[in-house]
DNA sequence: GTCAGTGCAAAGATTTTGCACTTTG
DNA sequence: CAAAGTGCAAAATCTTTGCACTGAC
């Protein structure tokens, strides 16, 4: 568990005031094992007993992720916008299309693509974003009954 | 320029009756350059001459993609899905932040990732997104001026 | 004739915005 | 105190749904 400090910190180098919702929601994502939906990172506020405004979550989250303190995702089947802290570990994700979970994964074998792709496309490349669709093992033996 | 008998099987083939509504939907997303969101494919129809609802639309696009005729894809940045003509041939896509354009790219570098992924987390992969992130070639001249 | 497909209007879900008030630095 | 952050209510945007009508096979 990491200290409030940190947080504490990370706002202010982004020119961020200190305010108690955005640590709460920095301490939520950072400790969620699954990007997180606006509404999500909203309803465990308030299990928190902090009391916020939802348009206030989405307007942090904005701000969090224009700021790079946090990332967010689309996935297909799921017409909203999920949100995880940035770790600074670069990732993938694997998505159950049976229970909608998400696992994260840490290698990732784009560097040598994206390189090659640089030069073919005169593109300059900031970042992609790997979504791998199927299903886990307990809906595959769901399935099965 | 494909003959409309080809989207004319291709709907029979999968129980799907012909309808102009549905054959129009196909030839556009099969000779738009990018994938498209339903209301541009709305909107396409319209300045075809073809009189339709946006929520017909809608629903037909989700039948399509079901039926696997159509691919759904979502990108960050812009909270609507975006529909393309399921080529059959696998790709990824780059996004332009700037000019919001998407080029599609052929090579995947993935296979021997995923069957790596599948072998260590008993995941059975059905399928990947993959979207890249950077700026093209001309939204990058723009920015230097 | 039957069932899939459609139009329309209405509702649902997610996200954004304007404005007045509050809090942080 | 100034600027950033917040709450609230309202709107904007995207998508889905119920029901009655139409068209394909």
């Amino acid at each position: 568990m990491k200290g409030k400090t940190d947080y504490n910190e990370k706002l202010k180098l982004n020119g961020l005031k200190n305010t108690k919702h955005r640590i709460a929601m920095l301490d939520i994502l950072d400790n969620s094992k699954q990007p997180i939906a606006a509404e999500e990172v909203y309803n465990r506020l308030r299990e928190k007993g902090i009391s916020i405004n939802l348009s206030t979550v989405y307007r942090s989250l904005d701000i969090l992720t224009n700021k790079n303190l946090v990332t967010k995702l689309s996935v297909v089947d799921d017409n909203k916008s999920l949100f995880e802290f940035n770790k600074m570990v670069h990732n993938h994700y694997l998505f159950c299309r049976g229970c909608k979970s998400i696992v994260a994964v840490n290698y990732c074998p784009l560097e040598a693509y994206e390189e090659a792709l640089e030069q073919e496309t005169h593109f300059k490349i900031s970042g992609h974003k790997l979504v791998i669709y199927g299903f886990c093992s307990q809906c595959q033996k769901r399935s099965q009954e």
